[in-house]
This record gives C-alpha cells, structure tokens and sequence, in this order.
DNA sequence: ATGCCGAAGTTACTTCGA
C-alpha cells in the first residue's frame, strides 16, 4: 500500500495538478491540506473518475482537510477531541478515517504567525490536543499515521539556515516540545529519503528563489504507530512535484507500507 | 533550467502563509 501526504495550497487552483500528480503517484490513500474552499465545493466527481472515495471538510476561504482513498473509506471523524477553538470557531484541520486496514489523520496544524501572536498559543494548545487524541490509536493493533502539515522543523537539520529563522516560528523549544509531546504519545517520525540534495524538505517558499536554492524546510510529517512503522519499506519526498508552473508551495511525502 | 510569491475575497487592496 502507498500512503501519501500533502499541502496542495487551494484545492480550486490546484485541481488540475492534484489529478495529475494521482495518475501517475500510484497512491492509495492521500491526506491533503489547505483545501481553502468549503466542504461543498470539493469536486467529488472528479476524484471519483480518478478512482477515489473522498472523505472532506472545510469552511471556505482557509484551512481545510482531505482523504482521498481508493482502498475504502470508513469511520471518518471530524475534529480531535478538545480541539481548541480560533476565534471562536472550530477550524477544518483534522479529519480521520480508516482505509484498507489502515487508519489515517490528516492535519494541518495552525502555523503560529509569530510568537506573540494569539495564534502561537492556538498552535502549542492545538498539539497538547493531539497528544491526548492521539494516545488511544498509537496503542492500537490498526496501523495509525498522523500525517500533515505540523508548520514546525523537528530539528535544526529540517530547515535550511536555523540562523535565518532566529527568533520565528517552526523552530522555537515550544513548538518542539509540543511536537515531543505528540511522538510521547507512541508515534514515531516515519523520515523520508530525499530525491535530490542530502535533507528530505517538504516546504519551499515561492519568494526569493527558494525552490531553486533549496531554502527549504521539512514540516510535513508522518507520525506513525509501532504497527504502521513496522510496516514502512520506503519513503521519499516528490520533488518533482514542487517544480513548474502552478506548483504548490509543499511536495509530497509519500510512504509505502507491506500491508 | 527547478527561476525572483500565490491564493482568495472583493474589486485595488488586504489577509494569510512559513
């Protein structure tokens, strides 16, 4: 089986790319984030003729969470238990469903916007949510990854120059603390190999020639439990996907599992 | 070449992203 995790950036500009990409990734099950359009204007249609269920849910201008799969497509929850709210409102940011005897989360932690920012508070509350959450199916015999975009760089090593990012989000104790929390609850960071240079980055921004430079980070990740991880035989970042016109800002993580 | 930001709501500018 080959699971597969990305942040598409707006499902609506990146339609034709995300139809492309799942003609020829040969993934069975994909997690997708930042839909940034509602629940009601994802074109299930187009996912069907393509060969997957989809199971969504988002509210329209950001956010916004997927699962395509063409494996079945059960159990589907909304939301983790004692989710915070932002700005009173419980934000489209985790969906959570079984598919073909794997159970598969897909995130989109907030990002954080800056450390004095209410929203940084919003993040670090966000994950202590999934620590709590996410006890139950790392002790489980069903394979779980928790897979997403996290908005934070495990290390120093996930992000091209730490120096560059002094005193920002992704890299604060906080923020890695946070993410520890989550692993402490039995998931482990399933590390991907990198196609080209010598670190896996998922995330490249589209200013200042990053992509071409390699100014990148590594923030989407698969936190997996002890049954999912045995599984694992491979798992690569698409790059390639990264390049050309109308690309997202993220490349996919992709994973294959014995199962 | 992988190439100098992009998406979306609203309609010329703003918010957000990491």
């Amino acid at each position: 089986m080959r699971v597969a995790t990305w942040n598409i950036n707006s499902l609506k500009a990146r339609l034709e790319r995300v139809l492309a990409w799942l003609a020829s990734a040969d993934a069975d099950v994909v997690c997708l984030q930042e839909l940034k359009c509602a629940t009601a204007d994802v074109p299930v249609e187009a996912f069907k003729t393509a060969g997957y269920d989809v199971a969504a849910w988002g509210t329209g201008r950001w956010n916004g969470v997927a699962i395509l799969s063409r494996v079945g497509l059960a159990d589907v929850r909304e939301g983790i238990a004692g989710q915070p709210d932002f700005d009173g409102q419980a934000e489209p940011r985790a969906l959570t469903a079984t598919c073909g005897g794997v159970r598969v989360q897909t995130l989109y932690i907030p990002n954080g916007r800056d450390t004095a920012d209410a929203h940084f508070p919003y993040k670090l509350a966000f994950l202590q949510a999934l620590a709590a959450d996410a006890a139950s199916d790392a002790a489980a015999d069903l394979p779980f990854a928790a897979m997403g975009d996290y908005n934070i760089c495990p290390t120093d090593d996930d992000i091209w120059d730490v120096d560059e990012w002094t005193g920002t989000t992704h890299i604060t104790p906080a923020e890695r603390e946070a993410l520890d929390a989550v692993k402490a609850a039995g998931l482990a960071d399933v590390f991907p190999r990198a196609l080209k240079y010598d670190r896996p980055f998922t995330f490249w921004d589209y200013r200042n020639l990053d992509f071409p430079k390699n100014r990148g980070m590594r923030i989407d990740l698969a936190l997996a439990n002890p049954a999912f991880t045995a599984a694992v035989t491979d798992a690569f970042v698409d790059r390639n996907e990264r390049k050309g016109k109308g690309a997202s800002d993220h490349a996919p993580l992709v994973i294959d599992l014995d199962l």
